[in-house]
DNA sequence: GTATGCTTTCGGC
DNA sequence: TTACGGCCGAAAGCATAC
């Protein structure tokens, strides 16, 4: 029908401060920080996210929360603790709104989703690009949130094209433009390639994407296989034919928690993971999943986080079988480890939706 | 030999 | 003399299956 897709990723900016600017305008032009607060001590916890004008501060995501207050003294600055259901509906009322402007809509996060546009716009990425200023202007008046804009010709390029100009940013790569756009960039912007990879690359004498794109295709396959030689390449040359999917639900649910005073007592460890537990069983049976797997998760005083876990042969649903195997991988953790424990985690993946009746199983054999 | 699965760690938000 | 969340999926490195 088209020569080419149109798809969109749309970022809201600075999210989590953003809500709170819309909850009292009167904050907009102070540092703002958001911050999920550990209950320890008056300041222990770290910032979640912070307006722009915080950030000139080195207030970022990640910080412990009393340097960001160290790094705003003498200004103004406000301080929240999340307030995940406010920020979820103000996300919901968005969504909905972008989702009526598609053909197919993917919501990748909180604040992240892509859109394929490519009927609405025919194709044409002139018309896309005014689309997408009625798509933000429709947001900001609607909802009062300002987000950025990436159109690219396919959701590789839409990502990076998002981030290359925020906040209330509108980025267009037309898919001539889509090599070059990427050829200067370093090869661990595409998604595949971490740390080790990059480093494996670098030997090779690949450093940026375009590096990448000129490098021998079969050589890469030698590499890194078959699957991953060919991904690298054609990510390379722009080339993503990942379609805008409805994104199903979370392949792992978990629960951690800040204990109230550090500790290798495994009594006390279970105490605090047999709470996490409820919460996370409740929201297992809630989706009606079983489950393979079980994961404890450990950040000692240190801060370095640690993690255990195990694989069942049968997919259960039984709040016992996450206890039993929590506590077997606690004491596994404490036999291998000397450190006294910070915070602990729960986490069950590997699931499978209950199947109430064996239907599909006569087709299979029909 | 390549794909898939499992475990642990990493990193983005 | 420090100091610091809670989640998720991706990455990495093996082991085993196909």
């Amino acid at each position: 029908m088209f020569q080419n897709r149109v798809i969109m990723l749309a970022d809201f900016d600075y999210f989590f401060a953003q809500c709170e600017e819309l909850r009292n305008p009167a904050i907009r032009d102070k540092p703002v920080v958001v911050g999920v607060y550990s209950g320890r001590t008056e300041d222990s916890g770290a910032v979640s996210t912070s307006n722009y004008i915080a950030r000139r501060y080195g207030v970022k995501s990640g910080i412990p929360i009393f340097l960001a207050k160290r790094n705003l003294e003498g200004t103004d600055a406000v301080f929240f603790p999340v307030d995940h259901d406010y920020y979820g509906q103000i996300s919901d009322h968005i969504m909905q709104i972008l989702s009526t402007y598609v053909s197919s809509f993917e919501q990748v996060s909180i604040d992240e989703a892509y859109l394929d546009v490519t009927l609405q716009t025919e194709g044409n990425f002139e018309k896309a690009y005014l689309y997408a200023q009625r798509i933000k202007q429709d947001i900001k008046v609607q909802v009062g949130i300002s987000l950025t804009i990436g159109i690219g010709p396919n959701k590789l390029v839409a990502k990076i094209a998002c981030d290359s100009q925020k906040p209330d940013g509108l980025t267009l790569v037309r898919p001539k433009e889509a090599v070059g756009f990427l050829a200067p960039l370093p090869a661990d912007r595409l998604l595949g390639v971490g740390k080790k990879t990059f480093v494996r690359m670098e030997q090779m004498g690949i450093k940026t994407i375009e590096d990448l794109a000129k490098f021998d295709v079969q050589r890469l396959i030698e590499v890194f296989g078959k699957t991953l030689g060919l991904y690298f390449h054609n990510a390379a040359n722009a080339i993503d034919n990942e379609p805008v999917v409805e994104q199903g639900d979370a392949g792992s649910i978990s629960k951690i928690g800040t204990l109230k005073q550090d500790t290798r007592d495994l009594e006390l460890l279970l105490q605090k993971t047999d709470e996490l537990v409820e919460t996370v069983y409740q929201e297992v049976t809630e989706k009606g999943y079983s489950f393979k797997t079980v994961s404890i998760y450990a950040v000692n005083v240190d801060l370095v986080s640690k993690s255990r876990s195990f694989t069942l042969e049968q997919p259960v649903k039984e709040k016992e079988v996450i206890k039993r195997n929590v506590r077997v991988l606690l004491e596994k953790y404490l036999a291998e480890s000397s450190l006294d424990v910070r915070r602990v985690g729960v986490r069950v993946s590997g699931f499978r939706k209950e199947q109430p009746q064996q239907k599909q199983l006569s087709s299979f054999f029909g």
